[in-house]
DNA sequence: TTGAAAGCGCTACCAG
DNA sequence: CTGGTAGCGCTTTCAA
């Protein structure tokens, strides 16, 4: 099935039929009405494929997370799908689960559909993919990693100010039995977490005790981690966790080995996603403003009439504390 | 950048680039070689659009959902992908967050791009779109909607049964007072849940109170049903919700009423997602199991070696009861 | 307002 | 093993 059938059953060119279908107003409504009729005479669905390979243009914006079931990647996606879909374009959603493989295939997949911009949302990176992707002259938004470059926009999230408040908000409680519960991912964000974790650690007076420990991504992975670290006979009065989704399963097994929260054990989350008010209790956490994320993710992706071209800009987003119950002074 | 550039950077011919690009293995080991340096020097990436176009055959599976937010949803996404990318397919998801609309669009999309197969795990749906689909001669997944047909194929869970479970099992332990927290939308396997529970309320001897309400999918849509309900003064001691995702919300209101989950009021899910065992207290629910969904849904689409054409067939599964910590005696 | 025809980049078939 | 070439289905000039 394909425009010449639809053409010839409407009595009409190919071009017309293209016509129509892309709503250029130039063609007789009488005619237009035939050729609207013979599409769905013939349950006529355009092949995209041949659309983009002669149209050139994409109007397709991709995006790559590590997680998705992580309701904070979720949330981006949601708003960049939102202002994408007001804006005329599609957006092809992709996910790695953390694995450095997938993330270089679904680059390469996301190239090879010339999508018109690409979100990298990821915590696991490959360097040389910064270059490939430069190259392919694809504007793209990285999250927290490397540099605004040409073509390369830069979002990147104070993630040291964040862990920074959430110590010094804990310490002034009194809390000197730290643990930092952080999930696998070599590079980036994570990272970047524990490490100001650890700087501040070290930085605070008197010193405290502190252990860091990871798995998996997720409330499974956080219950596992902490429960590998009460087994080891540390006993945190504090339990600074990389995300909120990991959060809730340490949680869980802190309830489940009879430990309250925050009587005896304070958790804290990070991200503020919507789970974290209705977990029990209500996590303390940061606020990380995902849906801002979004909308400069599409800002920086889609080309605004007027912008030539737009250069790639680093893009910096303060965290902010967000205090609930899961906190309270040191025992 | 494309085939010819390579192929002439490479000193070969386009037929060449092509087969080594497609693992061809009837290609000279030094051509080979020498394709590939090219293709690397001038970071060239095939373009799919083209491919598909002049392959035919695509080697795609569309899903759509209503809400891959919500961890049913995703749960079966990942199990496809993880089926599909263990086979060589490309999996693209869709979600319509319940609109029609969208979801309409969402189809048009799909055909568009000339999927191998496409699932369609959505609650709204408009009855044209079977037929569209059908016309198409995509082989296609429903859930929990139409009939198997030619293409179609098509996965039933039985709701009624795991309402049905869920009803008796909270009736023998005395209860009389029931609310049914739902969500909008206006066909599919959400109504026959509503069904299911109202049919099983007007069975039950004696007669129970109850009452059934409705808001968004997700934490904050049971949050929003349940305080409506409660407000007007009507005091369940059993809740059964729609699914998990949605109980969340209702446990949440209840501990922020006051009220203690079971003691006072009884509380059930729906689907058994992970997050149920995480939530406080961990949800009695019935068990939906994703992952099988996910694998037949791959079977019925992709094309095993051996099977023609398959027909649509029609895809029973039951559900199972969990019992949790949410549920107890009526007061 | 409409038609004819030249590609878009790639695969696949036919020769050599 | 390799090259030439005819499409795949659509958009987009250029003419009419």
């Amino acid at each position: 099935m394909n425009l010449d059938e639809v053409a010839k059953r409407a009595g009409v060119s190919a071009a017309t039929v293209s016509r129509v279908l892309n709503n250029l107003n130039v063609v007789r409504d009488s005619t237009r009405e035939r050729v609207m009729r013979a599409v769905s005479d013939l349950n006529y669905h355009p092949n995209l494929h041949a659309r983009s390979l002669a149209g050139g243009k994409s109007r397709t914006i991709g995006m790559i997370a590590s997680n998705l079931e992580n309701p904070f990647f979720f949330d981006i996606f949601r708003t960049l799908e939102q202002d994408c879909h007001a804006s005329g374009y599609e957006v092809l959603a992709a996910h790695t689960g953390y694995s450095p493989e997938q993330l270089i295939r679904s680059v390469r997949t996301m190239i090879g559909r010339r999508v018109a911009g690409l979100a990298v949302i990821v915590s696991e990176m490959a360097p040389d993919l910064m270059e490939e992707l430069e190259l392919s002259r694809i504007p793209t938004v990285f999250y927290d990693v490397g540099l605004a470059k040409h073509h390369i926009s830069n979002i990147r999230v104070q993630y040291r100010r964040g862990i920074e408040h959430l110590v010094e908000h804990l310490h002034a409680l009194g809390h000197k039995r730290f643990a930092f519960v952080g999930h696998h991912s070599l590079l980036g964000p994570t990272s970047e977490r524990e490490q100001a974790f650890i700087e501040t650690m070290r930085r605070v007076e008197p010193a405290p005790e502190w252990r860091t420990v990871a798995d998996q991504d997720g409330p499974e992975g956080g219950r596992r981690a902490i429960a590998g670290l009460l087994d080891t006979g540390f006993q945190p009065t504090a339990v600074i966790c990389v995300n909120d989704y990991t959060a809730i399963g340490v949680l869980r097994e802190l309830r489940e080995r009879g430990l309250s929260v925050p009587a005896d054990v304070s958790v804290t989350g990070f991200d503020n996603i919507q789970l974290s008010e209705y977990c029990f209790p209500p996590l303390t956490t940061v606020h990380i403003p995902r849906d801002r994320i979004g909308h400069l993710v599409f800002e920086a992706l889609a080309p605004k009439s007027g912008d030539a071209e737009s250069e790639g800009r680093e893009i910096v987003v303060e965290p902010e504390l967000i205090l609930r119950q899961s906190v309270s002074k040191a025992i």
